[in-house]
DNA sequence: CTGAAAGCGCTTACAG
DNA sequence: CTGAAAGCGCTTACAG
């Protein structure tokens, strides 16, 4: 239980005031024209004792915590969890810590969120924004503190974004479908007014009026569970005779909706075509393996956090805002033709 | 742009010395003896200001920062980023935030992750330890900081632990596979020190012995990608003959696993039963579904809270160390005869 | 080039 | 019952 070192301590062995010690350390030395020699000895000492200063009383004089908030969905979803994993690597590398918290798409949960980790005075946030959270947003961003929203934005919000080409992504997919000779394409989506979703939908069915063929939708409700969407699906298809392609628009939609194929009896390609919205790595191990448009997560990662950095580090002005719209990537494996 | 509220702001405003809030605002009213009307009146006011206490100086005045840290191998795991949801939820409601962050079971990694924790003054540690990272771990228990582990241990650590009865899942899932009938039952496991890999193993090898069986193990590097697991399985199942069930130490091994199985033309489970440590939710709608040793992931993050909340709280003293281990649920699905 | 001093926003003995 | 004051460990004008 060996006592902390403060910088009190430090200046006080080293016979030197403790500003000099602070400017040595935060490398403003020859700023302060300090001599080599000082700063030199200085350092070493504080090598030598192993001193780290203390964050909290750098935070609190500062006004900068180096920790952002990431607020998802659900930390435990594929995409989140993956997303997250990337943002680590980036922010320690950077000096910064993460705090995340799941936002579970409910505006009410966010909205204490987004207070209680205000009281921690995080220095930017990056988040997955429910409907209904514009006002906590805005907030946010009229106190000057940098947000980068991301997977989905609120129209009404005009603040830094990086997400999918959405559009493009169920777009594509249903023109290879088509391009398989699939006549009879489904979409089976969430219930949802989230922009990403929206987009999907938008995609499915303008690559359908190019086409010249009629849009068959499933649209299950948020919160269902697995096995309650594997019983719509059931009834869906049994509804729609002919379906010979179906677009999942995420991929737990996919993999429920396989299931329900699969109980109907019915083969994969060979009956219906399947095609999942965001890769999972068991779709490569699957029998047969799902194609998927693939959203890339190092790379959405990679924009999410030089996006938010360039803020923090002012290289960027606060007021002006970025898009980045990445592009999916349609991998084609064993459940298309 | 509003200026943030003070507590010294409040005092002015209302004509009191901010002691006098700060004892109200933290509930010391009555052990004050400041009057009910007084302590009415700051409330109100700080409710309608919509004061929220600065948690930086809060965390420099008392020591406590309210936060902890989750370290786990990798967040983007099923398993971790189940756990890490779960205890989010606890952490929350009981007024902790949640700082993550990946070991990827790289002792150098953990040590540098612990140093920066430790600058940030967390109040406390969950950690899935690497093997190597002993010293560290003595380091934080030698200054007071309350630890627990889980998922494995260190056998020369002396601290909380949190984890599964490893033995007992291997060992219930060997014996069902014998009831079943199968006579050479293999083990796919990672090559691995770590403790909850040995007592998987352990288990494995106990009930083979007591039913007078023969072990065949493969074991993989943890290193490898599932595409590399799947043929080490292939080539596994041909060099030995005969084998009629398998039990995978973790799910992704189990996924690489069926591949194999599949690519081999074998039926499971008619040819071979699986067994897969560890349930994911992909398992259900797995055609066939697969059956699992399951860690119960709410139970388990809640031991975890629960452990380290009697800590911080005082509840328990800090060198009172307790090893919780959790019961396994075999879910026997469409995998297993 | 260096030091004394104020300040960040809290908590908590201590005195009255 | 309440208030003035010191302290947590830093940063940063300001003076010399």
């Amino acid at each position: 239980m060996n006592k902390k070192l403060s910088i009190n301590d430090i200046a006080n062995e080293l016979h030197v005031a403790k500003s000099t010690v602070s400017f040595i350390l935060n490398g403003k030395a020859k700023e302060k024209r300090i001599t080599d020699e000082l700063a030199e000895k200085v350092l070493k000492f504080c090598e030598e004792k192993g001193y780290k200063p203390n964050q909290l009383a750098k935070s609190l004089s500062t006004g900068k915590t180096k920790m952002i908030c990431l607020m998802v969905e659900k930390i435990s979803d594929y995409f989140f969890s993956h997303i997250a994993f990337h943002l680590e690597a980036l922010a320690y590398k950077n000096g910064y810590k993460i705090i995340y918290c799941s936002t579970e798409n409910d505006p009410e949960k966010t909205r204490e969120l987004i207070n209680l980790l205000r009281a921690r005075y995080v220095d930017g946030y990056i988040i997955t924004p429910p409907v209904g959270i514009e006002a906590e947003i805005k907030g946010l961003i009229n106190d000057n503190l940098p947000v980068v929203l991301f997977d989905r934005y609120l129209p009404n919000v005009s603040t830094d974004y990086v997400g999918l080409d959405n559009y493009k992504g169920t777009f594509d997919g249903v023109e290879y479908l088509v391009e398989t000779h699939a006549k009879k394409i489904a979409l089976v989506t969430l219930d949802s007014d989230q922009s990403q979703m929206t987009e999907r939908h938008a995609g499915y069915i303008a690559a359908l009026k190019k086409h010249r063929l009629k849009p068959v939708i499933l649209k299950v409700p948020f919160a269902n569970d697995t096995e309650t969407n594997a019983r719509q699906c059931i009834q869906f298809i049994k509804d729609n005779p002919g379906i010979d392609a179906i677009v999942f628009a995420t991929n737990y939609l996919a993999l429920s909706g396989i299931k329900a194929i699969n109980e109907l009896g019915l083969n994969i390609p060979g009956d219906i075509s399947v095609i999942a919205f965001d890769d999972h790595d068991v779709f490569n191990i699957y029998n047969p393996s799902i194609s998927a448009i693939s959203q890339p997560l190092d790379e959405m990662a990679k924009q999410l956090f030089k996006t938010l950095l360039d803020k923090l580090e002012n290289r960027v002005r606060l007021k002006d805002v970025s898009r980045i719209i990445i592009q999916p990537d349609l991998i084609l494996r064993g459940s298309t033709k």
